[in-house]
RNA sequence: GCCUGUGUAGCUCAGUGGUAGAGCAGUGUCUUCAUAAGGCAUUGGUCGGAAGUUCGAUCCUUCCCACAGGCACCA
């Protein structure tokens, strides 16, 4: 196994695919098409366990009542969940397969797509890990007093909590001190409810985790995040303000949660979401076995979930004596029109649709690669970044269709119009000694980008080039002149016009994969001669 | 409430102790090989606000405002 391991985190299906998780799949499949010299597994998937799932399968099939405050009485949790489990079953499926629709929409590479519900793949090691983790002594089990709100089927905390209003009051006398909060949904009173749960003892580790990311053992990038991190793992008892993270539940009891893992050796509990959902960048991957060999070398997350892959994701490792992850690259959030995305605001992106948007009727691999591309140059790699239809628009316009666009059609068509000047100078080193060394230049620079994770910087110099490109057939104007002393000249300008082209293609196979395989297959070498294969428009002007 | 980060031209951002830069958009001009595309030139900013350190601050310090994120056992 001497592969290089590329992860996305795993979505969770209760909603449809959105703009954020194609970000990241996105990003994740240049750097693996990046490094496809060497061999490659890029590993994405499905997080579908959960009390949230259970409600959003009950919610599509327009049983449950969403916010109202029927409340199902005592009944909400037990017994006769094999048939519900079912139906979960069946919503799940539907969800997963919206999530590997994106595979073609967006043209990405991944190798594998573990789906978190497959018992025969991953449920196994999921245990394994947990059992690991049992062995090394760091599970224990301890009572957990929570806050139960019959609405919400499931524990509130402080924030969803509002002051009682005034016009209640008669029920003072009924309560304990300080008990004056209701759920600001429901507006009923908590309950306060004790049960068992699993706990983990990530305390014992976050020394070490500390260490290993101050070193860069574990590399979080980009920095600002690495320090985030390392705030968050800093006791400093004075102030109080901040403490090493406690240790954490892992499981649930399953008369509350049946859809999950259950946990190996105890039937009253399921895996809670770190154990489960975390270890599936190991059964992903074929097992431990595999991840013993070779790690992966980066996780891609979205800067909501730094917390569980920077902290308690090796802290399992650790505690079940596997390596850890060498990166952690973080990406930022995307907002629409300068707004978070929810679905109450209805600005929600849908990637799908941006997709069949932009293609044209000629090619759908021209909105793929358009929405690719957008992702890729407008959103900063590592920053939150904003959709908008306009934006879109303009940095198509303007970048693809001007730029990349027209500078094929001018190279391409310029090259086959004057095809005789080849037949004298067919030599494809001849190239302009500029003209090589501003190609070497790029790919140095983009390289050196890709490299540091600032996907949009690569793009920004690959379009330098291009720039370049119009720059130079402007000065050469090859197209005029066309006597004998200078038909050599022209020739070379416009070997090198299409030399450029070229590796433009080249840098950018791994971010608009299909339009640089257009362009690479319009320019053949045939006998040592040129032939151009003119193309449709690659991006029409919008 | 506590902690961290951000705030620079219409938009997205870069940047340095000595009074600011790029790309896109806008304007002018040249050009036709090209997708009314391209080249060149150019208009935009009291560098969030106030005070301080300094000969001098956008870059240093303090306070304030706005936004984002984290923590306060919420995944």
């Amino acid at each position: 196994m001497s592969k290089f391991y590329i992860t996305t985190s795993i979505a969770y299906v209760n909603a449809a695919p959105h703009i954020g998780f194609a970000l990241e799949a996105v990003q994740a499949d240049v750097v693996a098409r990046w490094h496809k010299q060497e061999e490659v597994f890029f590993l994405t998937g499905t997080d579908e366990h959960g009390a949230k799932i259970a409600r959003a399968a009950a919610a599509s099939r327009g049983e449950a009542p969403p916010k109202a405050s029927l409340a199902t009485g005592g009944s909400l949790a037990p017994k006769g969940r094999e048939a519900d489990n079912k139906l979960i079953k069946e919503f799940v499926d539907q969800q997963a397969e919206k999530f590997k629709a994106l595979k073609s929409a967006l043209n990405l590479s991944w190798d594998n797509f573990i789906r978190t519900s497959d018992q025969k793949v991953h449920w196994p090691v999921a245990q394994e890990v947990w059992k690991r983790i049992a062995e090394a002594g760091d599970l224990y089990k301890k009572t957990y007093q929570g806050l139960y709100c019959v609405g919400h089927e499931a524990f509130v905390t402080q924030k969803d909590l509002v002051a009682e209003t005034p016009t209640l009051e008669g029920r003072g006398s009924d309560r304990s001190a300080g008990d004056a909060l209701v759920c600001k949904d429901h507006k009923k009173a908590p309950e306060l409810i004790e049960e068992e749960n699993w706990f983990f003892k990530l305390s014992k580790y976050t020394k070490d985790i500390e260490l290993r990311i101050k070193n860069d053992e574990l590399r979080i990038i980009p920095e600002g995040r690495k320090n985030e991190v390392l705030g968050l793992l800093k006791d400093d008892p004075e102030d109080g303000s901040a403490s090493s993270p406690q240790d954490v539940s892992f499981s649930r009891p399953s008369k509350d949660l049946t859809w999950g893992v259950p946990v190996p050796g105890d039937d009253s509990q399921t895996m809670y979401v770190w154990a489960d959902a975390l270890t599936n960048y190991i059964s992903g991957y074929g097992g431990v076995k595999n991840w013993e060999k070779h790690p992966a070398d980066i996780h891609f997350i979205g800067k909501d979930i730094l917390r569980f892959h920077a902290i308690i994701w090796p802290a399992m490792l650790l505690s079940a004596k596997l390596p850890l992850p060498k990166t952690i690259f973080v990406h930022g959030h995307i907002l629409s029109d300068g707004q978070k995305m929810s679905k109450s605001l209805g600005n929600v992106v849908d990637p799908f649709e941006l997709v069949k948007k932009y293609g044209s009727a000629s090619s759908s691999q021209a909105g793929t690669d358009a929405v690719r591309y957008f992702l890729l140059r407008e959103i900063p790699s590592a920053e939150d970044g904003d959709f908008s239809y306009e934006k879109f628009t303009q940095r198509y316009n303007a970048d693809l269709a001007n730029g990349l666009g027209n500078f094929a059609a001018r190279v391409l068509t310029l090259a086959s119009n004057y095809s005789e000047y080849f037949t004298i100078h067919a030599n494809p080193q001849n190239v302009h000694e500029v003209v090589n060394d501003k190609i070497k230049e790029t790919q140095l620079l983009a390289n050196k980008k890709i490299t540091d994770f600032k996907l949009n910087e690569a793009l920004e110099i690959i379009w330098s080039l291009i720039h370049f490109g119009d720059q130079y057939i402007n000065e050469k104007k090859p197209w005029e002149r066309k006597d004998e002393k200078i038909i050599e000249a022209n020739g070379v300008a416009i070997h090198s016009s299409v030399a450029i082209l070229n590796n433009v293609a080249i840098l950018l196979q791994p971010f608009l994969p299909d339009t640089a395989d257009k362009i690479t297959k319009s320019i053949v070498w045939e006998e040592g001669r040129l032939e151009i294969q003119k193309t449709e428009n690659l991006f029409p002007r919008l």
